[in-house]
DNA sequence: TCTTCAAGTTGTACTCTACAACCAGAAGCG
DNA sequence: CGCTTCTGGTTGTAGAGTACAACTTGAAGA
């Protein structure tokens, strides 16, 4: 593991900068969360996982929208979302609707029981997320989650993983 | 979504505490993060999944455990890790060791070839997140990476997912 | 019209995972 | 000692999630 050309301040006396550590340290904890993520999502929601939430997610966020879009936000194969949303439709969660114009594409909607599921949902899981922040300074709070949007923000396509 | 019961500070004009919309904004970062993670990771490094890639890490910080322990730490069942470990050996990656004092365990180690590996991997994940990271000042680095840390210090089997 | 493209579906296969049943060695206890 | 119980690990089975390839259907252009 070579010290690598950054170009940056401050160096710890091991002669690795801080930025060096901090980078290793980001790569390990997100690693660590993605692992358990889904499990733990898994666990706590049988009736929805992860995957599920975040399309009926986007779904409420967008009014409508799809597959296609569904498939290359999220980068996935496109007979995975077809798939998914087969089931979400078996369940009762989301309705298609063939589009007028266009007779080759289906546009999907949230049903009024994916809305409630997916209120239900969001609304256990912010518990959960609260009681994990509970005794973080707001200053804190606010500044993690800018930190998270902005790593997010990294294009899907991109070499960086996440 | 009600407002629900926040005693913090600053409040937003929408009555709704900074804190809150942190907390909101920090769950889906995260999950957006958990969803895309293990799959970019696989397009990337088909040789070693995400999961036995911390394994690996794992057996290299600890030199040497048991497949109990693996299972323990990582919230897994006993028989997943059997089989991933199993890959691993039947890859030349990892190798057992039948411990003295009880011949019911059988002590991990990784190879030669594992470490290489391992480090590797590691090398080509650092890049990528140092790509990622790389016109971030050095002190949000290290909040973020602070942040991190104590986010995932959560205790494993409590509430919190991830 | 003929070709090419785009949206979705289906067949197939592979990985990761859990749960249950099981085996083998160890430990405690009469 | 011999019986029960506990612990570490493997195997059978099943299900979710995923990708890739082949296909169907409808739209758009040459």
């Amino acid at each position: 593991m070579p010290p690598a050309d950054v170009t940056r301040e401050t160096t710890t006396p091991g002669g690795r900068s801080a930025a060096d550590t901090a980078v290793e340290t980001i790569q390990r904890e997100m690693t660590a969360f993605a692992r358990r993520a889904r499990a733990s999502a898994g666990r706590m929601h049988p009736e929805l996982s992860l995957v599920s939430y975040t399309l009926l997610g986007h779904l409420e966020e967008r009014g409508g929208c799809r597959a296609t879009d569904l498939a290359a936000h999220y980068a996935l194969d496109k007979s995975t979302v077809s798939r998914q949303v087969a089931a979400l439709e078996r369940a009762g969660l989301v309705e298609r609707r063939l589009d007028a114009e266009d007779h080759r594409v289906q546009v999907l909607y949230l049903t009024e029981a994916g809305r409630r599921i997916l209120a239900q949902v969001t609304e256990s899981r912010r518990t959960a997320f609260r009681e994990r922040l509970a005794d973080w300074p707001e200053e804190d709070l606010v500044r993690f989650a800018a930190y998270l949007e902005r790593y997010n923000a990294w294009p899907e396509g991109a070499s960086g993983q996440g």
